[in-house]
Formats: C-alpha cells, sequence, structure tokens
DNA sequence: TTTTTATATCGTAAAAATACGATAAAACAG
DNA sequence: CTGTTTTATCGTATTTTTACGATATAAAAA
C-alpha cells in the first residue's frame, strides 16, 4: 500500500523560502520597513533608525531578518550601508503567493451542498 | 511647512488587515495547515491533529489565529467544527501582496548609477 | 439520563522574538 | 595616527509565542 506522502509532505525549498519571507513580513514594525524601503530607491540604516524611532541595534537585527529572507539587498557604501529592496525576492513572493493554494477560491457551480463551509458573507 | 506624513503614517485598515494575515502565515505549522487545508474542501480539528501530530488544544489555538486573520472560517457542524479556506479573505491577500510595493521591481532604464544598489546576483 | 465524541478555553511552562545598551569594526577626515 | 561617523554584533532583560494538560461545553449516542 502506498504511504500517504500528502499530509505529512514536508516543505518544498520553494515553500519554505515562501515560510521564511512570510515570517519576516509577519512582524508589523518589518512590514512598515518594506514599506518605507519601497517608496524610495534606498536608504541607509540611519534613515530606518529615524523612521522607525528604535534603537539602533535594533533596526539592524531587523535588517538582518529582512536581508536574510532575501527580501532586501544590503551593500557597504562607504563608513554606511546601503539598503534597497530585492527585486527578485520581491517577485518571487508575488509570484508564488498568487499561484499559492490554486485548488480553492474557484466558484466552481459543483456540490457545493456537499460541503459544511458557505460562504455566508 | 507641510509635516512629513510619509514616514511616520500608521498602517490603514487594509495595510493591518495584509499585516496581521502575513504575521499568521509566518508561523511554519500555520504555513502547512493552510496549505493542508486547500487541498480539500473543508476539514474538522481532528484531521488537523492528525496532521500536525500536535495537541489538540494547540492545534485549535492555531486554527483561532487563522480564523481571527479572516484566512480560514470555522461552522459548528454537530459536535464537530467544520474549517475550510475563507475564498474572500485568500483572495485579498492574493490582490493586497499583487499590489504592494507598486513603486519597485520595475526594471526602468533611468538613472541606475545613481543608486547605490545595483542587482549583483 | 448517562456516556461518548469533538472541540474550545484556561492556566502555565518552555521557547522564541524583540528591544536595549555596550562594544567592536571599518571607512573616512583632520 | 587620532577622532568621528556609521553600522554590526554581543549579552541580556522583557515580552510574546508556542505547546501542553486539565477542564468546560455542546451535540449526539446509548
Amino acid at each position: 500500500m502506498k504511504k500517504d506522502t500528502t499530509t505529512v509532505r514536508e516543505l518544498s525549498r520553494d515553500e519554505a523560502r515562501l515560510a521564511a519571507m512570510l515570517k519576516a513580513l509577519g512582524n508589523p514594525v518589518r512590514f512598515r520597513m518594506m514599506k518605507y524601503l519601497a517608496e524610495r530607491p534606498m536608504c541607509i540604516t540611519g534613515d530606518m533608525v529615524v523612521f522607525t524611532a528604535l534603537a539602533q541595534s535594533t533596526v539592524s537585527q531587523h535588517l538582518k531578518v529582512l536581508r536574510e529572507a532575501g527580501l532586501i539587498e544590503g551593500e557597504i557604501e562607504g563608513p554606511a550601508t546601503c539598503y534597497c529592496i530585492h527585486a527578485e525576492g520581491l517577485q518571487f513572493l508575488k509570484d508564488r503567493i498568487q499561484q499559492w493554494l490554486p485548488e480553492c477560491c474557484q466558484p466552481e457551480a459543483d456540490d457545493r451542498e456537499a460541503n459544511c463551509c458557505q460562504e455566508t458573507s
């Protein structure tokens, strides 16, 4: 008998990357940092410190999380570090979210009464 | 002089909803639960307990987080509770992510050399 | 009614995330 | 070289999240 791998299967490489991105964006501070960074071509750590009104070490930590999730990239620019959106990473996020859970959300006109969850709203 | 509201502005209602969804999905257990639920029209809490191999109370807690984030909906079905994907919520997530950070990720052929962050990969 | 089944909630322990100050490192100015 | 600027990392305190067992609730079965 074939083992059911649909339930216990681990996340694929891409799914793990998507999950990591979602985790990074799950924090409200980092969410706002991404939004802030998206509104300009780049910024340095100090700008983020002013924007978030958090300690410099805290901001540096958050930037590290975003960078390791592949959402931003930093480049040392003299004494400062210049951050910008990682375009490829963000595109990956958008694509994957769009493709994610494709089986659902289709208002197919099949035996809906067999399901217990109708849209009530 | 007009105050700069672009930096300190709070999140809008929709942005807050998106952030809450991302936070809910940021947990790997809940991420997999969503994936599991998307593969079938619905399931009950007990199915999730088997799937995740976690304590029933823990699963119930995670389901609550997903429900409060508007990603799933639960309906009491006799002694059990039947959960399914909240189609509207998931569509909202997809739409918002797609529209999010629209200013970036465009490979416009303008003064790129002025920026410090070139795509190096 | 009593028992069983399925779930939600409560209280709490353990783990993880978050925030801070202090310190280290690296580039540049004087 | 010395001092300044900017950032990353370290150690640690606080907060939040996660997970569990115990208990409460509600529907259905016996």
